[in-house]
RNA sequence: GGGGCGGUAGUUAAGUUGGUUAUAACGCCGGCCUGUCACGCCGGAGGCCGCGGGUUCGAGUCCCGUCCGCCCCGCCA
């Protein structure tokens, strides 16, 4: 029998230890967090995963604990037997005075463990950084010793919150009567959509599984199978370059719903939401959202204004689409304009097409836009595919100073434009022009990055504003200019608005569907459509995309036939629960709120995955590598 | 696939127009210390300057290549 573990048991974590408990003997087990040897006195900082309590070495109380303590060193696992007692006024010798011992800085500062018994579990090897809240090592380091990482309380924070989340979720959902059900991490490969992981099968030589990159036609079976409502909180897998909100392995908190429509799908997530920020966060979002609803933007209104569909609604500095003041005033004297506007005049492009644009963004003359400072944003949108960042200094009359513009627009485009953008003296306006998405793309980083300068986006950690929003109505189909026809924004599977159906032939561009997006803070947090159930609009849906009925039966032919035997009108959603939790954290990269995350280029430093494998198993599988 | 930034003791950084023994802080090791909590004081160890090649009398520094990490575009809900 061990004298620790077997008969003395933890009676307390570190951070229960308070004023109430003082003259208690209690039982500590823990981490070495720091050592304070002063002699025949020692302090140690004993860390566990609910906080520190300091315990003190005193020959006086325990000879021997005292002399096993002279052997600590950091990250030491250790066990201690010790008796609550005040800290009490002692005399300092720094201050030469006597005063409070206690630690403000701690909740549990006013008190401190007198060892009578100690023992050490297990020694440390020294680690590589501090295990420190606040770490400046290189994150590359820390992930290779992600353990050590993962103890720093920021992390063991992040966690502990995503533990309240899924809590939360399962709570919350039961409770709206979805059932928890599973789905197939192994699934057969469908084209379309996001790059698949593969895994070849054994048993069948030659032939794959693909990873699940969502249980989307699984749940949408669920539905056809009479379960109404459904939930998971499910890990799905893409095989796509990673971003700093992006990983191969992900997390979806993912939601089905018979008999609903799209208000009905938003009551509930907006529900979970408030559910959520109420136990990660301790966060009422009705005082800020007092009808327990969030506000809606129409798609084609976030491009306009904001240059994507997920836009931080927490600053203005609004886009300016100026595409028909161009062409009102054929270019308006300004040669980069001209071409646009002669395309258009000459029926190149139709208006509802507009394939090139020109939007502008103010930035106000408070920012003091220094020329530096235009030409640091003006290499940033290079670095996005920019041609160059034209740009105009407001002066008190309205002209356009330090200008590549100035010299050749005419008076009444510049007018237009200014008043078209409300501009006043030292305001400095941004233009883009040529390809929309494109300028679309750079005026909504340069927003964004403009924003952060000028300290409208709080720091990381800092910012308690949760600006949410639905992003609807977006058009089913997006015109393709390579191939000059119609495809599926999202897929061939969402439902349109039944009053646009009758557009599906004559105007495909026309037609807007029940697909939407929860933006909180410029990410994405879920997103989900209302399902296409009826097989006569689903054909006509094809038809427009140019897909014929073999094809769709060759792509999609086990969802389609299900649909056919009874699918109840359906709709769905899934939320990032990854992003979720950096939100809510805090923190600037996904990595943070991942036990074990993956590198920018997919690999674990840690475990050195992904890895070789032996030619026998290669053979097993009948796969051959090419790679050099 | 494209663009940008970075890699120097365990960690974080400095390192000048190329110059002789590559600095500092923290950490680590040893010693002293009964009220510290970023304890303090004294002493010490610790380097393939990512890797390979080139230029040069001489390279951490300049050039070429390469590997790794990070950010963005493409890609991706």
């Amino acid at each position: 029998m061990a004298r620790f573990i077997d008969e003395l048991k933890r009676t307390h974590h570190c951070a229960a230890i308070r004023a109430a408990d003082i003259g208690k003997e209690v039982v500590l087990f823990g981490w070495v967090a720091n050592r304070r040897d002063h002699g025949s006195l020692i302090f140690v900082d004993l860390r566990d995963r609910e906080g520190v309590t300091q315990i003190v070495f005193d020959p006086d109380a325990s000879k021997q604990a005292h002399e096993l303590a002279n052997t600590f060193r950091g990250e030491w696992v250790v066990g201690v037997r010790g008796r609550v007692r005040s800290r009490g006024e002692q005399f300092s010798k720094k201050e030469g005075r006597l005063m409070s011992a206690a630690n403000p800085n701690l909740p549990t500062g006013e008190v401190e463990l007198e060892v009578l018994e100690a023992t050490v579990f297990n020694k440390s090897e020294t680690p590589p950084f501090e295990i420190e809240a606040r770490s400046e090592t290189r994150e590359e380091v820390r992930l290779e010793y992600r353990y050590l990482d993962l103890r720093r309380a920021p992390l063991q924070e992040a966690l502990k919150q995503r533990h309240r989340v899924n809590q939360a979720t399962r709570n919350y959902l039961s409770n709206n009567g979805c059932l928890e059900l599973e789905t197939p991490v192994l699934v057969k490969y469908t084209p379309g959509g996001a790059r698949n992981f593969l895994v070849p099968s054994r048993l069948h030589a030659g032939k794959f599984y693909a990873l699940a990159e969502s249980p989307q036609l699984f749940k949408q079976l669920f539905m056809v199978a009479g379960f109404e409502r459904y939930f998971q909180i499910v890990r799905c897998f893409r095989d796509e370059d990673l971003r700093i909100d992006r990983q191969p392995e992900f997390t979806q908190i993912d939601i089905e719903l018979s008999f609903v429509n799209q208000d009905d799908v938003f009551s509930l997530v907006e529900g979970l939401v408030f559910e959520i920020w109420r136990a990660a966060l301790g966060v009422d979002l009705k005082e800020k959202y007092p009808s327990g609803h969030f506000p809606r933007i129409k798609f084609d209104d976030a491009m306009r204004d904001y240059g994507n569909d997920k836009p931080d609604l927490r600053f203005g500095m609004k886009h300016v689409d100026l595409t028909e003041l161009v062409i009102d005033h054929s270019g308006g004297g300004v040669g980069f304009f001209a071409p646009i506007a002669e395309k258009f005049k000459n029926g190149t492009y139709r208006r509802d097409l507009p394939t090139e644009i020109v939007k502008a963004m103010v930035i106000p003359a408070s920012a003091n836009l220094t020329r530096t400072d235009g030409d640091k944003l003006e290499q940033a949108a290079k670095g996005m595919g920019a041609a160059g960042l034209a740009r105009a200094k407001i002066g008190p009359n309205g002209e356009w100073l330090q200008s590549p513009l100035a010299k050749t627009v005419t008076d009444e485009f510049r007018t237009a434009v200014n008043q078209a953008l409300g501009v006043q003296e030292n305001d400095v306006v941004l233009f883009q022009f040529g390809r929309a998405a494109l300028v679309h793309m750079v005026m909504a980083n340069l927003r964004v990055i403009q924003a952060k300068k000028m300290g409208l986006i709080p720091e990381v950690g800092h910012g308690g504003d949760f600006n949410f929003a639905w992003v609807v109505d977006p058009p089913l189909f997006e015109y393709d200019d390579d191939t000059k026809r119609w495809a599926a924004a999202h897929h061939a599977f969402t439902r349109p608005h039944d009053e646009h159906v009758a557009l599906l032939e004559s105007d495909p561009g026309k037609v807007l569907c029940y697909r939407y997006d929860l933006v909180l803070n410029g990410f994405e947090i879920a997103g989900g459509s209302i399902r296409l159930h009826d097989p006569l609009v689903q054909s006509k849906v094809f038809a427009a995309l140019g897909i014929d009925a073999k094809e769709a039966e060759d792509k999609f032919g086990f969802l389609l036939k299900a649909l056919r035997y009874g699918a109840p009108p359906h709709g769905g959603i899934a939320l990032g629960m990854d992003r979720l939790a950096m939100l809510l954290g805090g923190t600037e990269s996904i990595r943070d709120v991942i036990a074990f995350p993956k590198t920018q280029k997919g690999t674990d430093v840690m475990t050195e995955a992904p890895g070789t494998v032996l030619p026998g198993q290669l053979a097993e599988l009948k796969i051959r590598s090419t790679a050099e």
